[in-house]
DNA sequence: GCCAGAGTTCAGCATTGACTGAATCTTCTG
DNA sequence: CAGAAGATTCAGTCAATGCTGAACTCTGGC
């Protein structure tokens, strides 16, 4: 790995980590997307990433999960493979939407809980319920359109 | 507090806590959307939260900073007083978007990083940039109607 | 059946970082 | 100007947790 790639997969580290994964899969996602060949087995990434077998093998499971990364097997061959597939992107926005329900929750268990407030104090959470409210459908509404403007194009390729 | 609201303030904070700020900055902002009166001086939000003076002043520093709380002081009164303004959703969502434009900035240093790569390696990073350089311009604009269509309703009130 | 190679698990380590609380600084009042 | 009340700072504590590495399991080939 060169020190621009080593850079590139430790930025998407820190970044990943932020979002409540951990650094350890920001690494192994970014550098399943720049590697070559694009299919790893655990054992390359392992001495890639200069990490522990256990750590690759506890962040396969989380970025599996998670739905970005694909694992394959192949026969006569026991070991599995890692790939960052094209859906991942759909599951990245997917998960980033998920945000905005996750906050008008929040912001209705808020408002059940006080429901004896006068009307002007639960006002500000009102509001930002119909904020979240709003965002939740807009946003993946405008994800979806470009996702299937994407993929007509690509059937025209 | 009654045992809702603290549960909606703990929530609150965990989900700020996930999103890169500490637990007590999403345990203040919560409490300042329920509590009343709206306005709460450091010693009263300690009270509230059970928290030392020094994280009340910590905290107050890093949600000011990201404009979800606003700092008000009185003549003749020495303490400052915190409270949520309506400004904060927007700084919020403002935010919440910046995440797209970090992301498409770590795909360019990426692609940057592997300019000698063959194109059908480079084309997964490429099609993670198109995502989220489109995301990134639409997104914003969503945002920026429905805060245009919520003024203009306002004032219409 | 047994060995080699691969994957998983988990106790332990080390690091991180949020919070406390005492000391310090600031500002208003009498 | 002195004193008190409030705000800030920061060294120290404690809990959370990401990673390591060794022990263990599983699978297939000879």
């Amino acid at each position: 790995m060169t020190s621009d790639e080593s850079a590139f997969v430790e930025e998407m580290g820190q970044f990943l980590a932020g979002l409540g994964m951990t650094p350890m899969a920001g690494r192994m996602w970014g550098w399943l997307l720049i590697c070559e060949p694009p299919e790893q087995s655990a054992t390359e990434l392992a001495e890639a990433l200069q990490a522990s077998r256990g750590a690759i093998s506890g962040t396969a499971r989380i970025l599996a999960s998670a739905r970005l990364i694909k694992r394959t097997t192949r026969r006569g061959d026991r070991r599995e493979y890692f790939s960052a597939p094209p859906e991942a992107l759909d599951s990245m926005l997917a998960s980033a939407s998920a945000i905005y329900r996750r906050l008008r929750e929040i912001a209705e268990r808020g408002l059940a809980a006080t429901s004896d407030h006068a009307p002007s104090a639960r006002a500000r959470l009102e509001e930002f319920r119909d904020v979240m409210r709003f965002i939740e459908v807009e946003v993946p509404l405008v994800i979806d359109r470009f996702l299937r403007d994407r993929s007509t194009r690509k059937e025209m390729k």
